[in-house]
DNA sequence: GAGATGACTGCTT
DNA sequence: CAAGCAGCCATCT
């Protein structure tokens, strides 16, 4: 296993500033995955010390069994939603292009 | 080793 | 705009 992949991947969420938001597909790109699901499954087993709530889908709605917590963690962020679903053009993170 | 599943995405109807 | 379908990788049964 690409143990530094999985850390990467890890370090890219915590760099995700609060007030923004990334998608799934934006994680795995910059850690160099192939697929995003990946990225949700780094954050199913090691996702508890993450910002996992600034993780969302590609269409601006978080993961559907969190969809409810996300929302609501975000918008202690000053992330607001409207009618479950996040405003990707406003807040979607500027990922570092190094 | 084959089949199903999942914190997903993009294209086609 | 909503629904369907295929591609994708790792893990589980």
């Amino acid at each position: 296993m690409d143990e530094q992949t999985h850390e990467m991947v890890r370090d890219i969420i915590a760099s995700v500033p609060p007030g923004k938001v990334a998608t799934y597909g934006d994680i795995a790109a910059i850690a160099g995955l192939a697929t995003p699901r990946l990225v949700g499954r780094v954050l199913r087993e090691d996702g508890f010390d993450l910002p996992w709530h600034r993780i969302i889908r590609a269409n601006g709605i978080p993961a559907t069994h969190l969809l409810t917590e996300q929302l609501e963690r975000l918008r202690t962020e000053g992330v607001l939603a409207e009618n479950y679903r996040i405003d990707l053009k406003r807040y979607r993170w500027d990922p570092p292009q190094d």
